[in-house]
DNA sequence: TCTGGGGTCCTAGGACCC
DNA sequence: TCTGGGGTCCTAGGACCC
């Protein structure tokens, strides 16, 4: 094996400390020092906490609670509305000092990361750390943990263990010590139901789980089991992956509404909204939508989601919007509803929808700019929505589309007949 | 006075094909 | 003659994380 794999790798997990909060505080020196908390409107039924500080959670503030609860606990609780633009800003900002140091660098998540600092901090990883802990306090007035260790896994233990401002190594001669004696529940990864199904095994700590049968594990949580019993026994051998962070697999929205909802013209509304915005966020990301997910939740909090696979990838909020309600219509009990959502799922980028689209070329003398550009002339003419009109398909349609092409006939080819070669 | 919004991954059953 | 077995795709739900 090469030089790093015989050496071991030397791995950080950099985790921004109460985030959002500390965001505001940085924007808002007055903040600084007080208990607070940021979330919702209640009154429009948001008030979740989604982040407080560490003064507010020494008062037993801590997310995700309702915000009643929260100023229940502490009266003196100062309440701050979430400002994701600029926690995006901080946060790229944050993830630039990163790469200042590696391009091994990969985001988990608005407010941490992982990276491989092999070669970038051969003997010196520690003092590389506190430099890094260091500058984004100095620069952007934001706290953070740092842990050091062998592997992604032990190194997201290690930045739990000391908040805020700490930084801390877990080397693997460790685990015994400081690691097994842990409650499963506290390791990445294990829930409330994970542990829960555990404890009626006898496991209660993550020694005990590192010490069980791995087969017996496989055999009662699936293959989540023998990972959780690799990384109890320190082994993670998941890459700083770089690249994973322009890998999404979905993009969605949801809204819960201010009140329940049963009106259908309201739904509509409400759909076409996220429509808008998820439709918004995929041409930012240059990608179509294979399959279109909404998400319904109930008054009494009971939650379906209901998807269908396109014949076509879709992007318009037309279309989105489409097949949206028409996945409502038909799967909607006419109980009051509480939450909306759209999902758009199986992405592909632009040019790979493109070239999907090449079911179309049942002319095999059609080459392949030619139909590129035919596709773009379409697109001109009709716009996206005649072009992609996969979305509207019924269920049935899609069947009856089904049967066609076994047939050896197809309402693509009619499409195509009739959009592509009449109008050029 | 109840419990947000953004995601990922895994499982399991049924349809369908060979 | 009365029932195979592997593989893939699609859909829905659940667990988990931040």
């Amino acid at each position: 094996m090469n030089h790093n794999r015989r050496k071991g790798r030397i791995i950080f997990h950099v985790d921004m400390n109460s985030f959002y909060a500390s965001v505001e505080a940085a924007y808002d020196p007055g903040l600084k020092g007080k208990p607070l908390a940021i979330a919702g409107n209640a009154k429009e039924r948001k008030g979740i906490v989604v982040t407080a500080s560490y003064e507010a959670r020494a008062q037993g503030v801590k997310p995700p609670m309702p915000l009643w609860e929260a100023k229940k606990q502490c009266p003196e609780l100062v309440v701050r509305k979430p400002d994701f633009e600029k926690y995006r800003k901080a946060s790229q900002e944050m993830f630039r000092i990163l790469y200042e140091y590696t391009p091994l660098v990969e985001p988990v998540s608005i407010d941490e990361g992982y990276m491989d600092v092999t070669e970038a901090a051969t003997n010196n990883a520690l003092s590389l750390a506190k430099l890094i802990q260091e500058r984004l306090v100095k620069e952007l007035n934001l706290p953070s943990s740092i842990g050091i260790a062998p592997n992604k896994f032990l190194a997201k233990m290690a930045s739990d263990m000391k908040k805020p401002m700490g930084i801390t190594v877990l080397r693997k001669r460790e685990i015994k010590n400081i690691l097994w004696p842990m409650k499963t529940q506290d390791m990445h990864g294990i829930g409330e139901k994970t542990a829960e199904k555990l404890e009626k095994y006898g496991i209660f700590t993550i020694g005990d789980l590192a010490q069980s049968d791995p087969d017996q594990l496989k055999e009662r949580l699936g293959i989540g089991g023998l990972r959780l019993y690799e990384k109890a026994n320190g082994i993670d051998l998941r890459p700083v992956d770089p690249d994973a962070v322009n890998e999404f697999k979905s993009i969605g929205n949801s809204t819960t509404m201010p009140e329940d909802i049963t009106d259908s013209a309201k739904v509509r509304k409400v759909l076409m909204n996220l429509a808008d915005s998820v439709a918004r966020r995929m041409r930012k990301k240059e990608v179509y939508a294979w399959n279109v997910q909404i998400t319904i939740r109930y008054h009494d909090r009971k939650t379906i989601t209901r998807s269908r696979k396109l014949q076509y990838p879709v992007r318009s909020h037309q279309e989105l919007f489409d097949a949206s309600w028409l996945l409502f219509e038909k799967y909607w009990t006419r109980e009051p509803v509480r939450l909306l959502g759209i999902t758009a799922m199986d992405l592909v980028e632009k040019d790979y929808a493109y070239k999907q689209l090449d079911l179309f070329s049942y002319k095999k003398d059609i080459k392949d700019h030619q139909l590129s550009s035919a596709v773009d002339s379409i697109r001109d003419k009709f716009g996206e929505s005649i072009l992609l009109k996969g979305a509207q398909l019924s269920k049935d349609r899609s069947d009856q589309l089904r049967d066609q092409k076994r047939r050896g006939t197809s309402l693509e080819k009619d499409f195509l007949r009739d959009n592509l070669f009449d109008n050029d």
